[in-house]
DNA sequence: CAATATATTAGAACAATTCTAAAGTGCTTT
DNA sequence: AAAGCACTTTAGAATTGTTCTAATATATTG
């Protein structure tokens, strides 16, 4: 499998060298079908588990905040608790399950004509997002 | 004005004392037409501007969270940054200003027809909330 | 006006995140 | 392949937001 090739050029696409450390976060994000919601703390306990060594806490956050910035992540802030991180950053929603403290994905096809009757003049929308809390019934 | 009077009423109605730190959090906080947003950095400085003496970082903080567990504030989370809270405590939606860092609500008949499509089995919603993120043009 | 229960406070403790600066690694040039 | 330089990683310090602690102060009750 040519990954790690593919995580190099990302890498290098965004400014970064392709440091071991910063090739085994990418295989943790990127190297799946799915879409990957994480705060640091799980990636680092998934890291850790990964190499049993561990990639210092500096590096892993220094890495998701180059990510961030170069748009290959965005944060998703929910609670005052937890900073969570996105692989997917297109413009989506999420259900937050409070009982398993869980993220999953949902389109603008899952939900009817979100449309804004209000506006602000002089404004610009950035993004509209949804977030629908959940848990066990 | 028997503001204070009603204060204390709410007050005791929460099961907290009505102390002088805590009727002057009420002004602040309740004393008002309009839906208010804070952060507890930004409700320390209004507080330390109308009294001239400061009240305690943790009497602010353990009033805010004795409001939050009565229901009377709700928190909002929208970035990594702050924690806000909101006086209004029904289930809204908001516009966050990015430019000037400032929330603004929005109602249910603002958005059309918001109804999800999508489900998750075995899981009751608890709230439906619409965050639309602004900019200067 | 006690007595007692609860609240306020400064500062300590804690958790998440960022900074620092020393040691290590990757890249370019030879 | 070695040298030199730029960039990266790291441990630990610093910073920030929040909660805890325990001594002092205030509110309530009798
Ligand atoms: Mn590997
Ligand atoms: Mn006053
Ligand atoms: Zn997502
Ligand atoms: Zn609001």
């Amino acid at each position: 499998m040519s990954n790690s090739r593919n995580f190099e050029e990302k890498l290098r696409s965004a400014g970064l060298r392709p440091t071991r450390q910063r090739l085994e976060i990418c295989e943790v994000l990127f190297d799946r079908k799915e879409t990957f919601h994480f705060t640091i703390d799980g990636l680092q306990k998934i890291l850790k588990n990964k190499l049993n060594t561990k990639i210092s806490i500096a590096t892993v956050y220094n890495t998701i905040n180059s990510f961030k910035n170069k748009g290959y992540i965005k944060e998703i802030s929910l609670n005052s608790e937890k900073t969570y991180f996105d692989t997917n950053v297109t413009n989506h929603h999420h259900f937050y399950d409070e009982t398993t403290s869980e993220l999953i994905d949902f389109h603008d096809s899952d939900v009817e004509h979100l449309q804004l009757r209000k506006n602000l003049p002089g404004k610009k929308i950035k993004s509209i997002e949804v977030l629908v809390k959940v848990a066990n019934k």
